[in-house]
Order: structure tokens, then C-alpha cells, then sequence
DNA sequence: CAATTAAACAATGTATACAGTATCCGGTAT
DNA sequence: ATACCGGATACTGTATACATTGTTTAATTG
């Protein structure tokens, strides 16, 4: 058996980042230490702690003596991130060891596993993270990883929201297989350009349902 | 007269980014929240608050129940960090606005006060550092620039080490004097493409020092 | 004498306490 | 009625306290 003793403020951290992902948070909403300690049954030091982490991670912002709330969805912020990710991805893809058979079978697996779950739109979003997860795992440069998984929890949010609100309830999957061609040829250049591609068009996509 | 606050973690955070940047604290040194604490003569929490940034942005380690510690110089993260940067820099200059002569001047006045700065090599990087980022300035995505910011910690770290120790006092200034050239053409791509492979370049230089 | 172990010490991670501010609410004056 | 003031409340930022865990040292045993 594996003993592990995760510090309270990683797992906090992850409480307070499904919080909002699921909306029990919404964006504007004060997001206080004192309230969040007493709810978990822990102190308001690990609490504080996450709070900061995801403050410097941009999920929440921080304003000197008025702690912590939810930010806002913003146009100009989704565009931002979908900038930064849509030429870290590539990078990661361009920098990564061949890509073996094993790796496009799991692919696919994933990729079926998300055209066959409809209605569930939280379980679609994880399924897509793990499907970029398991794409860009060959890369060696394991800080740009951690960079874009640290990113990409913005875009997350704000394609919870979207399902959400918008009433969407699954995720194009065309993109998926395209560029699950293009790596099977080998070509792994048109990959990353579809990588990028993507961004664009998402962030469009989102840019233009936000109020 | 503008009142500011600066939160204590925020001092701290600069402080010891500073000690470890002038070698002060050595390369995989342990570094204690409470002797630091008494030192600056504040509690351990805005201290550690700071510690745990530190340890996100990769400049410190942090072993669960075993603290903090100096990052030890290495090979791939120099060149993990220099790829990133190569790919993130080239985007925010492409990403600007048009570049006026205004800006192109004070760029010119940078270079050439870094050009007259000999022996001072510590001047000489927050020269260098200055220069990239008025470089960079017109670029809109804020939350770009700070990535960019908090990326470059990690190279200056190397340099002031490289500077200290192979005996080097000043930077090389061609660079600089060859991007102001595509700019004043009007050429953002040519100058985007020089600041690619200059993090190319200058990892490897570093590369081939460290033990 | 080397290896091992246990006990004292020290440092981390978390909890609690405290001081200074922002926020909210009711009252008063215009 | 609305705008302004004052007090009470609540919350943040920082300090201090405590418990657990890692580290070191010294003693003991093979």
C-alpha cells in the first residue's frame, strides 16, 4: 500500500477549483477563508494558501484587504489563455518523442469513450483533458506540461459554463480524429497546426456567447 | 502622494528572489521559514506565503515536511524553461501593437546604457531585462507578459550564476542591436524569428557551462 | 571500532489568536 | 427622501502556539 499524505492546502485546492468549475461558486462571489475552514473542517492557514495558489493561477482574484473572489468570465481573458495555450500546445506536441501505436490506440479509446457520452457534459470535459493529457504526455519537457495544465483550467471553466448555460451538452469530436490522421501519417507539423486551429476557433466560439 | 500597502508576503517574495539571484543563498541550500522570519523581523506566515509562491514558480523545491530548498542549477531546465520562453516571446512581439519610433528610442537608450554598463554584470541583466520587456510592452495580453515575467526569473537565475562564475561581466548587445533593425523596417516577423533563436542560442551556451 | 538505535532537538505543517480595516446598518440632519 | 455620519460586525492579514515529523547526536551493542 501506498501511504500518502497530500498537504491540506493541494487538497483544498482542489476542492475550491471543482467548486467553481460546477458553478457552486459563481463568478463575482466572495470566496472567504473563514467560511471555507469551518466548511472543511480544517484551519483558515491551508485555506489561505490554495486561495492564494489559485489567485496567482488566475481562477480567483485578490484584492489587498478585501480577499478573494471568483473572477469574472471575460472575453478578453479567454482570449488571452486560448492565445498562450494555442502556441504551448503545438510546442509541446513539436517537442514530443514519436508518438507509438499504443498511444494513438489509447487516443482513440478516449476519444470513442467521449463521442459515446452525451447529456453529461462535465464527464465530456474531463474526457477531452484527458484525451490533450494523454497526446502531449510524450513530451520531455515536463514544466511546460505542468504550464499548460495550470492554463488550461481557465478555458475549463468557462467551457463548464458554456455547457452550462448555453445548453450544450457534448463536445465536437471532428477535431479529435483529424488529428488523430494526421498523426498516423506521421505528420506531426499538421497536428500541431490543428492544435492551434483549435484555439482560434474555440476561443471565438466562446468569445462570442459571453455577455 | 499615493498611500500603498504592499502585502509582507509580497517583500518577501522579492527579497529572497533577490538573495538567491545574487548567490547569496547557494544552489540547493535549505532555506527556513523561521530563520528568515526572524531576520526580517516579521511571523513565519507572510514568509512561507512567499516560500510557497517560490516553490510554484520553480525557483525553490519544496519536499513535503522537508521545506524548502534552492533549486539546483540543471541542464534540462534551462532548457525546458529557454524552450518555453522562445516560443512565448516571439508570440508577444507578434501579438503587438504597431511599435512607435517613441518606443524604438527608448530601446535604443536601454541598449546603449547596457552597451556602457561593463563589470556591473548584475546591472547588466536587469538592463537586458528592462529592454525585453519595453520590447514586449505594446503587447495586449497582460496575462501573457506576466507568464513572460515570471518564466524569466528562471534564466536569470542562471545568468547571474553563468556571469558570476565563468567570469564573463558583460552581455553580448548584436542582439539587441539586429531586432531594432527588423523593427525599424517594420519586419515584427523577422524580429519575432531573432528572439526564437536567441533563447536557442543562449540555452545552449548555458548548457555547455553547467556542471 | 562500526553499526544501530533511541532520545533530544529542531523545523515543518496546521491551528488559533489578535489587530487593523472594510462593510453593513441604523440614525440623524439637510 | 436622500445623503452623510457613527457604531457594530465581520473579515482579512499577520502573529503566535502547538503537534507531528524529520534530523542529529550520543550511547549502547555486536
Amino acid at each position: 500500500m501506498l501511504i500518502t499524505r497530500a498537504p491540506i492546502r493541494d487538497q483544498v485546492y482542489r476542492h475550491i477549483l471543482e467548486q467553481v468549475d460546477r458553478g457552486d461558486l459563481p463568478a463575482g462571489s466572495r470566496v472567504r477563508d473563514t467560511a471555507l475552514a469551518v466548511v472543511l473542517g480544517v484551519s483558515r492557514t491551508p485555506v489561505r494558501e490554495a486561495l492564494l495558489r489559485l489567485a496567482g493561477d488566475g481562477v480567483l482574484d485578490a484584492e489587498a484587504g478585501r480577499g478573494f473572489r471568483v473572477r469574472r468570465l471575460d472575453r478578453a481573458e479567454i482570449g488571452e489563455v486560448g492565445a498562450m495555450l494555442g502556441a504551448l500546445e503545438p510546442l509541446a506536441l513539436e517537442l514530443s518523442s514519436e508518438i507509438l501505436p499504443e498511444r494513438l490506440a489509447r487516443l482513440e479509446a478516449v476519444a470513442e469513450r467521449l463521442e459515446r457520452t452525451r447529456g453529461d457534459a462535465l464527464r465530456c470535459i474531463d474526457l477531452d483533458d484527458e484525451w490533450h493529457r494523454i497526446l502531449l504526455e510524450g513530451c520531455p519537457n515536463q514544466r511546460l506540461l505542468r504550464l499548460i495544465a495550470t492554463l488550461r483550467q481557465i478555458p475549463r471553466r468557462y467551457l463548464h459554463a458554456y455547457l452550462r448555460e448555453a445548453g450544450r451538452v457534448s463536445l465536437s469530436t471532428i477535431h479529435h480524429s483529424r488529428v488523430l490522421q494526421a498523426l498516423r501519417r506521421g505528420e506531426r507539423a499538421t497536428a500541431a497546426e490543428l492544435l492551434r486551429r483549435r484555439w482560434q476557433r474555440g476561443v471565438k466560439e466562446m468569445e462570442s456567447w459571453i455577455p
